[in-house]
DNA sequence: GCCACCGGTGGC
DNA sequence: GCCACCGGTGGC
């Protein structure tokens, strides 16, 4: 059956990642479009908290529109609740600015292989589900030609 | 048991 | 009233 599901790549975010766009097909909400994303490892995302919560301080979504798989600059204003964790970066702080948010999402900055630990930042709600912590993951791949 | 899918609602 | 988010479950 001809269900429209499209899966592409992702432009707004790092090589691999990609978007997918579901139409209910049926109930109330027919004709509702869900949007999910798709890590390079194949990991489903249904929501932005969930990819915020994945990518961590690799990549900064504060700008990034869910819904339309875009940059979206007016949502630093409307931002909801932001943790009390962020760092203030517009000081005169000397960090290797490739590696810190806000990371420039139209190119594939990364020379190598990301690998990001889980810290033990704010304590994740109690979702055992799957039995174990997330192990130490490669969010993204150096682009090969 | 998993997961794709729709329902329900909290927060705006 | 809308809609982002996520709960719950039917169907496999």
């Amino acid at each position: 059956m001809s269900i429209e599901k499209k899966k592409y790549e992702c432009s707004a975010l790092p090589k691999g990642w990609q978007r997918e766009e579901v139409i209910r097909k049926s109930g109330l909400s027919a004709g509702k479009v869900d949007v999910y994303y798709y890590s390079p490892n194949g990991k489903k995302f249904r929501s932005k908290p969930q990819l915020a919560r994945y990518l961590g301080d690799a990549l900064d979504l504060a700008t990034f529109d869910f819904r339309s798989g875009k940059i979206n600059s007016l949502l630093l204003r409307k931002n909801k609740k932001q943790r009390g964790t962020q760092f203030d970066y517009s000081r005169g702080v000397r960090n290797d600015a490739s590696l810190v948010p806000p990371i420039r999402q139209t190119a594939s900055i990364f020379k190598q292989p990301v690998t990001v630990y889980k810290t033990q930042e704010g304590k994740v709600k109690t979702d055992f589900k799957h039995g174990q912590q997330e192990k130490p993951k490669q969010l993204f791949w150096e682009k090969r030609d």
